[in-house]
DNA sequence: TATCGAGGGAAGTGGG
DNA sequence: TCCCACTTCCCTCGAT
């Protein structure tokens, strides 16, 4: 994010009116983090046994108790049980050793994975970043752009750490950089699940994945009965995510040349596998 | 010239 | 054993 990445960096005021729109965006983005860490600060009450410890380190805490360790043998989950669970018991206590953890827990993320139709409870990286797009305390990480068209950038200046917690949830040898992940992101091109937007650090869901996370997320959150405030907080874009015709709409914004017609070959690829 | 981000080939890894 | 989904390494290219 631009706001973020040091007040000597310049802005030539010939840019495009996308750019900006965009760091206008930036800028709305960041407030409405701020905005949304108040709350998810105050509202982790599920951690009652840490007693007298700041909310603050309850909360970096919590992310970290929640957080999945792919090694930790868990049973099949069901979704439907939380109602009767409380986190603590549904997620495994790990370890908060590691030094990522230690350095910066709040990157992990707060949701436990999830199986596809397949059956398979391996994360994917566009699950990851769909869970650290919803999570407020990873703003300054990852940001929506557009998050009724499923357009997310990085921020520059933190996409690293982003990039270290992702290997440490799937438990890589070597750190994860941005650089890697980035080339896992590319390959999603192929399949049309990511693709790049021409601009920097910027990418865009399949609205079809997008669809998939977004209801998948909305029925991980009613178990744990947000308040009123979450759900008003999201756009409404975000509760009715975008179709075909949205993804066109918001590729309208971008002059893109004629050989970088995504719109139309992202739409026609997925309504072929469709 | 250096740095950064992007793009992609190719081989390796680990889980299902 | 095979496939999938990355992971890792490396190289090139363009923009700043």
């Amino acid at each position: 994010m631009a706001s973020t990445e040091g007040s000597t960096q310049t802005y030539k005021m010939t840019s495009l009116d996308s750019d900006i729109n965009q760091h206008f965006q930036d800028a709305i983005d960041v407030i409405q983090q701020h905005s949304n860490n108040s709350y998810y600060d105050s509202d982790y009450t599920y951690y009652e046994p840490l007693g007298t410890q700041q909310t603050s380190l309850q909360y970096q805490i919590s992310c970290c108790l929640v957080t999945h360790q792919s090694d930790v043998p868990v049973p099949p989950y069901d979704w439907n049980d939380t109602a009767q669970l409380s986190w603590p018991q549904v997620m495994p206590d790990v370890s908060l050793s590691h030094s990522v953890q230690n350095e910066s827990p709040r990157f992990c993320s707060i949701l436990p994975p999830q199986r596809n139709n397949k059956g398979r409870k391996k994360l994917r990286l566009y699950e990851y970043l769909h869970e650290a797009l919803n999570d407020p305390s990873m703003g300054d990480s990852i940001q929506w752009t557009d998050s009724g068209s499923g357009t997310f950038h990085f921020v520059s200046k933190n996409k690293e750490k982003l990039a270290e917690c992702w290997g440490q949830r799937k438990g890589n040898r070597k750190t994860m950089t941005y650089q890697k992940m980035a080339r896992a992101l590319r390959n999603y091109s192929r399949t049309g699940e990511i693709m790049k937007v021409r601009r920097k650090l910027t990418y865009q869901f399949n609205p079809d994945i997008l669809h998939r996370l977004g209801s998948a997320q909305l029925s991980v959150h009613l178990p744990c009965r947000p308040p009123q405030d979450e759900v008003q907080q999201q756009n409404p874009a975000e509760q009715n995510y975008s179709t075909a015709a949205d993804w066109h709409s918001w590729y309208g914004h971008y002059q893109l040349p004629e050989d970088y017609d995504l719109a139309s070959s992202f739409t026609s690829h997925t309504s072929a596998k469709l």
